[in-house]
DNA sequence: GATATTTGTTCGAATATCGCACAAATGGGG
DNA sequence: CCCCATTTGTGCGATATTCGAACAAATATC
């Protein structure tokens, strides 16, 4: 049913920077022939689901109807799991993806390409917040005060010898990673193991959950991992925010 | 292009309750033919839209890009969510912002503080118009002919013993509203709860949007909780006319 | 276990779509 | 200011698509 296809993929075209569209433009992002944008906006139109001037068309809160139903029965580990699935294969490595409880992370959902820990994750597997990347991104998405509490009233052993453990250390690298918009880690929960790990945003605007990438300790200098990794996670981090009301 | 109109009723024919349709539920529910309906579902289950175990569909959350792209391209919940979590705070109840869609009010943006409701409210979320405050404060922005028509020609259901029905009874209540610059309701649209909305006008004099606050049944007088919670709602209401175009 | 009812699928007739070609509008340069 | 170049919007015939009745498979009923 090719008419139906047709008429998502300019529904799709709509989006928070390209919010009013001609025709031409629509059958542009679309790649439909302008003929064809036009009759899927007007037949848009005559639904409800746009406005038209005359020149521009607009989506109205109509659209709002046709994901809403299912999205009330959808949690978190639905949403992030066929994500997670396909970053993991993109990429080659092990993602994760876990929210805050007190002074821990707990894995929420995960992807496993191969066995860099010495101990399994799961979904439920616990980690203490102050050692970890995804610790670091979640603690530093909440008030300094908040964040400071947790940290300082809990045990905070030094995993390895590069573990950091001073509350102020720790406040320091909080402050860089809400400035960077990521935290990185290397060898501070386990010797052998770096991550890369960013926030998950929901559509207004509240960090929810964290994504990471594990990965071995190799020579590789930090920089350059960030520069290989980061934007494929940034990608799926912009995705879940499309998709996690 | 009947297709594509088609195609988004099987859509909607999905819903919270509604979250596995057979081939033929679906038909019945979209008010289709069953080859129809199929063709559309096997359209949708192709563009990875649904997903289909041979008996059953189900939507992927691939639907979501549908609306959000939109939902987050208004900038009016940019706009309220900071207000209302401001709002919220101060006066220690859930608050909403609705807009209007047919003779249906949709839930935009919402700073949830203590569930006095028995359902769930969240974005895009959808009550009737006519028993709801925010539903009353924005068919009194309309023309008469035009609220009269919508309230008319919906069903109105007495959702609790005090709903009021009768358009005409309505309409008077409109007049009220308009007068006034605010809508109260108790107990209309469920047993237990009571709400307060004002309209939410931007900079050009149009209605947008409605606010409210949600409260728990109480003995307390409706002119005892409009002074308490009229002279901080219209607070915010000046506000957003101010940030609003 | 046999019948009745519902559900899923197929296929020709009929209809709507595709995309080209044309017209209208826009914009830039002389 | 006008003209030409470019872009955008729209009508129309050829063609591929959809519609719905009829059939088959599965499920329910007695």
């Amino acid at each position: 049913m090719g008419g139906l296809m047709k008429g998502l993929k300019v529904i799709e075209a709509f989006s928070a920077e390209r919010t009013r569209l001609s025709i031409a433009e629509a059958a542009e992002v679309a790649g439909l022939d302008r003929a064809t944008a036009r009759r899927c906006l007007l037949t848009l139109a005559d639904g409800g689901y746009a406005d038209y001037d005359g020149k521009f068309f607009t989506l109205t809160p109509r659209v709002l109807r046709l994901g809403v139903g299912c999205l009330a029965a959808m949690p978190l580990p639905r949403v992030v799991q066929p994500l997670l699935d396909a970053l993991s294969q993109e990429i080659g490595e092990s993602t994760s993806v876990s929210i805050l409880d007190g002074s821990e992370i707990v894995y929420v959902a995960r992807a496993a390409q191969r066995r860099v820990m010495s101990i399994a994750l799961m979904p439920g597997s616990r980690l203490p917040a102050y050692c970890t990347s995804m610790g670091r991104v979640l603690l530093a998405a909440l008030e300094p005060e908040e964040a400071l509490g947790i940290l300082a009233g809990h045990p905070r052993p030094a995993r390895t010898d590069r573990t950091v453990t001073e509350p102020d250390a720790l406040m320091a690298i909080l402050a860089q990673t809400r400035a960077h918009g990521f935290a990185f880690i290397d060898q501070e929960v386990e010797i052998g193991l770096r991550s890369l790990a960013v926030p998950l945003v929901n559509a207004r605007g509240a960090t929810v959950a964290a994504l990471n990438v594990g990965l071995a300790a190799s020579g590789d200098p930090p920089n350059a991992i960030a520069e290989r990794l980061l934007p494929p996670l940034l990608k799926v981090k912009s995705d879940f925010t499309r998709l996690y009301l």
